[in-house]
Formats: C-alpha cells, sequence, structure tokens
DNA sequence: GGAGTTAATGTTATAACGTAACATACGTGG
DNA sequence: CCACGTATGTTACGTTATAACATTAACTCC
C-alpha cells in the first residue's frame, strides 16, 4: 500500500481518495473480487458512489500495474510486483477462489516463440489457468 | 457442418434445430461473435427467439467442442478442429478482428511444466493473445 | 401405442457487468 | 486570479448472462 503511493508519486500519478479506497478494496479481498462488490464495500459505509467511478479507478490502477483485471472472472486483483512491468498469468482455483500469479517465464519463452512462427505481434497476453491448487487438491474435493 | 452432424450422431447427442442455427450464425461470421448479434441474425428472418436458446445453443455446442469460447470478448468462435478434444489458445488481431487458433503444442508442454512445479492441477487453460496478425502488420496499422 | 421418463425449448424476469455523455469541482502553474 | 488539464459527479443506458418455472418433444419399456 505504501508501495502503491510510492509508484504513485515516482510517476506524478495522483493517488486519490476513491482509488486509495478502490485498491484497498481490491487487496483486502483474499479472492479476486467484481466492481460491482468493490462498489458495495464502498457504498456500505459512506455515500453513494457510483459504477462509473469504480471503473474508473480500476483503469487508472490496472494503468499503473496496482491491479490485474481477470478476463475469465470478470474481476479485478491486486498486484504484488506492480513496480515491474509485467504480463501477468494466473493459476484460479476454483475450490478457494484464490488466483496467483505464476512463475510465466517458461511460458512467456514457449508464447513468443510460437507468435514468431505464426509472424504474429502479440500486445496483450492473457493467461489464466483454472483449476486446483496444490492445497485445494489434498483436500477431497469433488469437480463441481 | 457435415462435421458436426457426425459429431453428434456418434456420441448420442442431437444436434436440433436451433443448436444448427447457432452453429451455422457463429461459422458465417469470419471474425467471433457476440451471443446477442447470434441472436439478432436469427431473430432477423423469423420469430422471437429468447437469450437463453442462444446461451443454451451455445453451451452445448462448447461441451461438444464445436465452439469455443473468447473469454477476453465475450465472444465466440467455430472451432475447426472440434473431434479432437483439445485446449484452444488463440492469436486475436485487433485489426481484422480474426481469432485464429495457435500451434499450442510448445506452449502447453511450458504451461504443464509451470502448473506442475506449483503443485497445480489444470482443468480450463485460458490463452488469448491480442495484437496484430502477419496480415495487418505489414499494412500501416497504428495502436489504437 | 400409451405411460412414464428424460431432454429440450419456451417464457418471463432480473442479475451482473460495463460505458457514453455531459456537468461540476479541483488543483497547479502562469 | 484565471485558464487549463485532470478528476469526479450524475444520469442514463447498453451489453452480457442466468434463475426459475412452464411446456413441449423424444425416447423407452412394456
Amino acid at each position: 500500500m505504501r508501495t502503491a503511493e510510492a509508484i504513485c508519486t515516482k510517476r506524478g500519478a495522483r493517488l486519490t481518495d476513491i482509488r486509495r479506497r478502490v485498491l484497498t478494496s481490491v487487496w483486502s479481498s483474499h479472492a479476486p473480487i467484481g466492481a460491482y462488490d468493490i462498489l458495495a464495500g464502498l457504498n456500505a459505509d459512506s455515500g453513494k458512489i457510483a459504477p462509473m467511478a469504480v471503473y474508473r479507478a480500476l483503469d487508472f490502477l490496472m494503468e499503473h500495474g496496482l491491479v490485474h483485471r481477470l478476463a475469465s472472472l470478470n474481476a479485478f486483483i491486486g498486484c504484488a510486483l506492480a513496480d515491474e512491468r509485467h504480463t501477468a498469468h494466473f493459476l484460479i482455483c476454483r475450490a478457494c477462489k484464490s488466483a496467483t500469479e505464476m512463475d510465466g517465464a517458461a511460458v512467456t519463452r514457449a508464447v513468443k516463440k510460437t507468435l514468431t512462427a505464426h509472424g504474429f505481434i502479440p500486445e496483450i497476453e492473457i493467461i489464466e489457468i483454472q483449476g486446483l491448487c496444490a492445497h485445494c487438491s489434498d483436500q477431497d474435493v469433488r469437480r463441481p
């Protein structure tokens, strides 16, 4: 959280009140959280923030790498490695709902190689693997 | 299309009228197509099909590998390799809107390796790379 | 072929996710 | 102070997806 402020000031970006509250909300959820859940959290305490405000804050936070979006869940999650620019690859556990960034080096290499073969110039990489995390697969977790 | 029928009869699955029409609609779009666009296409000719019907048909078609869903676009696309069970990886061109299944062998290997290291058991792999395809990157296509 | 069963579709309503467009406030540098 | 760029407020709407329950069609076993 202090990191977030540091990053923003370093870049001359303003971590305003709403943005800070949205970021806090994202971090305080252990699992990926939807925009409207964030909204509900913010409006529980105080007033009436509109969806727009949340989406704008999320856009800002994503631009600065503080938050990632999980396309397959329509949800958002805090990024622990915000100061290094990177494309995130996620492992999403259907049992405990955790979403952890995986070590993507090998995958990124393989993807890059394949793309070159196709002559494709990448801009956004979405890699989201859903399944069971190590902890949950030890438990007795049946298929959906 | 004949392939689709063959697959369904082989599996004892019923390729009903709606399912057939949805599948045709998906195939007749060169780009990934949204559920409501499919719906509009069907309702252009004849009567009033409800969204539910389309989503149900899409679910069926996906179960049988005849169609894939692109999570990052909320859209659907026909699968050319429907009889082999496979996880599809897509290259999505932002210029021409094409979405082609890439050769995923190397990537799949890398993913599998990384997952093993994490002790993660995969069930669904979503890999969607957005960017510029070979053809469009030859043209003068600027960033968004 | 008719009764019982499962699969598929119809119907209605609503949930969940996301954005356009325009007005207003806020801060910073000249 | 005031002009300009950035951020937020506000309203309304567009898009994507599903819940819940009723009805119809197909299949099967005797």
